[in-house]
This record gives structure tokens, C-alpha cells and sequence, in this order.
DNA sequence: AATGAATGAGCTTTCATTCAT
DNA sequence: CATGAATGAAAGCTCATTCAT
């Protein structure tokens, strides 16, 4: 279905430039060279496009996760390898990371969907992997938990930091770096 | 001019259970038992009481941050005792810590307002106290940049975590603990 | 509050015209020469103005049918008078004849609304006064559920002739002519 | 032409459910196990199903007046024929008879359509038969032309009673009744 | 200063209809 | 003939903002 690829990407481009509240429908169907109409052939509301948006991402970290997981190196560089490929996935696609950075769900909503399984699934994923560091003696014993909502903040502390430097050399740089130095900062930091 | 405070109050109570977009200026009049109309001799428009908001909660920030800078501590002290500032600031206040933590600007924003300042002056804030640690040889070298970002992030996340947690008591503890935990982590992380 | 009413009027006018689902919210609020928002302040919904209608017209006759039973005329007396009144509201309003006649509920609703008492209510006020006259003797034995149905559908097919007839004379004939007509026939018909 | 037969029979359940108006093209097609485009192979538009549905109705009622017409009875007598086989047929099918009672044209239409020849045109065969029943001294001197509008509704009130009476066993007994009584209603009520 | 009815631009969403396959 | 993705006009409704009182 190529043209829920194409909405998906036009919304990509228009919200991280607009933000969801100001990107409008009738924007993003412009832009992706359709009628309105045909985006709700594929989905049924606004949210439902930013809700895919997610999805999506948060599947492909998923896959990631769990190739990793099946893998034999030591809990911590598991953790360093997803690093690597996030700031990765968002250095091939700023748009999208712009997204991920600031677009939060609408309070209230207790109800599973898929912004919620991001900003909750990732930290949870980080939190696996620092038991498992915990557990091997490669970590020193710690709150995981806490450590993991720390984790992941700094994560997007740092993408958000990249994603809105205009500099593009810098924003390179900085998501180059990013994924280094935090693995730096926390295996130090939770060094025994 | 207690209206002010008054709105500003309403405000944020309406809009840590709403979010912004969903919160109406006749929610907060009606909340705040007073008329629309009167919200608009204290502010030009909605988005003129987050900013203000914000700028309250950062001019605290601020302050404290300036009566810190003034003491005689380590750098890396000053920075463990604003953190605790904030995290205690929380405690007191659910609600505005629901808001510092969701709310951004609508992006494209290069104006100056008080949410970006709150967002990046607060990391530059933390950056100037990194540089000091670093100059005072508390820290190792490092990109304070990028890692007053993390840093921030890293607060950011747990404020996250704690206020969204439903049970209480759970939530005073972590609000309670991650200040403690986070300096341990960067000290221990940027150590030398 | 005169503006509920103007716009009660207006929605009148625009809904005899148009029909209700050709009406559009627009319109009305230019006829009525206010702006669109005007109208949701005083009513939710464009259904909810429809049901406005049919209550203040049910309001009419429940008054009046209340006002006859406390007389000491013979129940089909009463009948007749109400009868009376019914063809002069609408004579003196064809409008509001055109859609007590023409618009009716969405299916499948059992909720109670104002448009199915009118059009369940008025039938069963019809059949008490029918169960009266029976146990008076006034009238013959009968299904009065099943005539009181009969009777109201007549009393509607009689306004739907009036009401679309374009001639004025006309008109007004038959709005005179068909309570009596009306009357003549059913104290014959059912007659002992 | 099978198709346009299981389009009329798949409009008449939908719309009998849903109305008019909240019936789409979408539902009738997919209820009906084809494609929308395939209606539009059939009927230029979606009113045009419910004017053929109309019309169908029409022509059997049509028929059936003229073979009374062509009998020997009496004209009340035919009336009569014609009433039970109305009644019968809306009994056969329950959904046609919700359709019947509650689609009105749109308002203003002067345009000759099906429904407004359903509307108008049993009327005027009514009256056609009021007029032969008066001439022959069946039935007394009166105005046949609101009487027919009378006669008219009184079936269509009926009508309404039955078809949305749930009570399977009391609506078969409504629509058996029904034209028993609405002919020694008028028999009597316009005997001499 | 306070009020709150009025405003109307602007948004999301629907759905009858088309037409290339 | 059948299909069904694409269309886009048009509708209902919201809500930040204004301003006469």
C-alpha cells in the first residue's frame, strides 16, 4: 500500500515543520499530492496518522531490540548498539526524529496506543537490558528503573538538542557523538 | 495582582489535566470563577499564560540558581542543589511539574518565549556549571554541550516518570530519590 | 432570551424551506443575521434545534389538551376542540405545519426525544380522550389504540394536503373545513 | 436484471434501518456484496434508489386499482380489496412498509418524482373511488378530496403503528385489523 | 476591571460520485 | 459490466478573541 507510505511520510514533513496541532489535513494532502478524502481511506482521523507515525518507529526499535537480544555480547554494548542505530535511524530521517522528540500524547489517555508505547516500550526495553547489565556484574546494583527514565530522557535530551540545531554539521556531529558519550556517561556512571 | 495569580494558578490546573490544546480559556474562566473576558485583561492570548507559566517556574529556576552561583560550593554541589530545588519544586507542585514536562513550543519557533527559554536556558544554565566543574578539574573533560542536554533530558525523563505515576507514594519516593541518583550517575560519570 | 427564539423562528423558515437535512447551519444563522456560533450557543447540535421545534409545539397542545380536560364537555367534544386549535396553530403558521408534517426521527431511536413525544405523544392524548368517549358511551366499542393511530394520521394527512397546497384560498379552506370534517367523521364512524 | 433487483432489495434493508439519510452508497453496496461503482451502472444517483423503490411499490398498488376498477363490486368495496392487499404486502415485508411511512421527498420538489407520485398519486386514486362511491349513493355527500387526504393518512398512521411495533405478534395483528376497521370507519363514518 | 454573548475563521470529517483498470 | 481508490465540495462544529455594557 505505497500510498499509506506516502501519507505517512507527507505527515512526517508537515508536522515536524508545523507541529500535529497546526498541521492540518488539507496540508498534508496538498503536500503528498492528494484529496483529502484519500487520506481517511487509510486512516480514520488525524491522530490516527501520528499514532502510525509511532508505530512504525517503534517497531523497527523493536526489531532492533530483539536482534540484539538474541545476540551474545554483554547487556551494556546491547544497549550501546540500539544507541547507535537510534541516532542513526534519526540522522537518516530528521523529520521524523523532530517528531519523536516532541510529540506527546494527549494527557488523560490511559488507553494503549502506539505515542504511549513509544515513550513508555523504549524505556521499558532500556530497563530489560540494564537488569540484565545488573545481573552480570557489569553494572553496579541501582534503581533500573529510575535509571532507565533517566536514560532514555538524556536520549532524547540529546536528539532534541540535534534535531533543532540548524547547523547541519553540528547536528551531524552531534548525532555521532551522542550515542558515544552517553554510553560513556552511564557505563562510568553505573560502573561498580 | 492577585487575578493574574489567580489565572495562572487555574491555568495550570486545568492544563496538567487537559494539556494545552485541549484546555479552553472558558475551562479556565469557568474554573477560575471568573469570565473569559477577564483572562484577557491579564494576557493577550492563551498561549500567553503557558509562556507565563513557564516564566514564573523559570524565573525560580533562576534565582536560585544565581544565589547558588554566589555561595562558595563546588560547581558540581551547586548543580546537585538545584536539582534537589527542583525535584522538591515538584513535590509541591504535581501539576506545574505535569506541564514543564509536556508542554513544548510549536516548533519553527526561533522567537524568544519563555517556554524555549525555560527549555534551553535551563540546560545552558546546568552547561555554565559543567564548564566551571570542568575548569575546577571536578569533572573530566567533556562536551559540556552535549552534556548538559543529557543531563537536563535525564531530569526531564524523571520528572516524567514521577508525576506521571498514579501512586503517591511511589511518586514522592522517586521524586525523592532522583536528584540523589542522577548527581551519583554524573559525578560517578564524569568522573576522572 | 429572545436570541433562542430567533432562532427557533429562523430554523422555522429555513427548515419549511429546505427541509431539515438540506438546511444547513449556515444558513440559518444568516437568515436569522447572526454568526454560526450563535447558534451553538444556544443549542449543541442542529438536531437539538429541530427538537426545540417539535417541543415548544407539543408544549402547545399539551397545554391545550390539559386545559380541555378540565372542562365538562363530553370527550369528543374536547377532541374537537383540540382538533380546532391544532388547524389554526398551523393556519396561523404554515411553516411550523410544514415540519410537524414532514420531519421525522432518525430510526432506530427509542431515546426519548422531542420529536417522537409529539409524534407518540400526541396519538396516546388522542387515545385516552377516545377511552373516555368509549366508557361514556359516547362512541361504540373500538381498538382505540389502533383508531387513536388512524386519527392522528389523518389529522397529519389533512395538514400535509393543507400545507402543500399552494393556492392561499385554498388553503385556508382546508384548514377550516378539516377538524370539522374530521370531527363529522369519526362521531359517525364510530357511532353506535 | 437480477443486479438491479438486489440493489432495491439491499437499499429497502438499509435504508429501512438506517433512513434515508444516514444510509450510504458504501453500506448498500458492501450489504450487497458489490462494489459502490456497480449501483452507478444501475442508478445515476443514490436518491434514484429510493425513487425506484418507490416506484415499484407504486406500480403493484397501481395494478392492483386496476383490476378492482375493472371488477363488478361496489367502489367501497374495491377501496376495500385495495386496502387489504396494501396491508398484506407490507406485512410480506415489514422493511418496504418503514420505507413507505417515513421517506418524504424533499420540500419544494414540484418536480415529479416517484414518491411524490406514491404521496399524491394513491390519494388521488382514493378519491377516485370516494368519487364513484359517492356518485353510485354508497357513501354520502362530502368533500372527496380531503376525505382522500384523511383516508390516505389514516393508512399511512396505521401503518407507522405497525411497522414499528416489535412485538411480532401484535404487529401481524395490527396489520390484519387495520383494514378491517379503517373500512367500517369510513363505511360508517360516511354512510348516509 | 469584569462580564459573557457574539463572532467567524478554520478545522476535521463525510460520502456521493467518478473513471481508469 | 464490475471494480474500488480517489476525489473534493460541503457540512457541522469549536473556540480564541472581542467589545459593548
Amino acid at each position: 500500500m505505497a500510498k499509506k507510505e506516502l501519507i505517512r511520510e507527507t505527515a512526517i514533513s508537515v508536522m515536524a515543520e508545523l507541529g500535529y496541532h497546526e498541521s492540518t489535513t488539507d496540508r498534508i494532502a496538498q503536500e503528498g499530492g492528494m484529496a483529502v478524502g484519500t487520506i481517511y481511506n487509510y486512516f480514520r482521523n488525524k491522530e490516527e496518522i501520528l499514532q502510525y507515525i509511532f508505530q512504525v518507529e517503534f517497531a523497527k526499535r523493536k526489531k532492533a531490540y530483539e536482534e540484539e537480544l538474541a545476540s551474545e555480547k554483554p547487556a551494556l554494548e546491547k544497549l550501546g548498539s540500539l544507541l547507535e542505530k537510534h541516532f542513526r535511524a534519526i540522522e537518516e530521517n530528521i523529520l521524523v526524529g523532530k517528531i519523536l522528540v516532541r510529540e506527546h500524547p494527549k494527557p488523560g489517555g490511559s488507553e494503549i496506543n502506539e505515542i504511549t508505547k513509544f515513550l513508555e516500550g523504549v524505556p521499558t526495553l532500556i530497563q530489560t537490558l540494564l537488569n540484565k547489565a545488573m545481573e552480570n556484574g557489569e553494572i553496579r546494583s541501582c534503581d533500573t528503573e529510575l535509571m532507565s527514565a533517566a536514560f532514555f530522557g538524556a536520549v532524547q535530551g540529546m536528539a532534541l538538542k540535534a534535531v533543532f540545531t540548524d547547523d547541519e554539521n553540528k547536528q551531524k556531529q552531534i548525532l555521532q557523538n551522542a550515542p558515544k558519550e552517553l554510553m560513556l556517561l552511564f557505563k562510568q556512571g553505573l560502573g561498580r
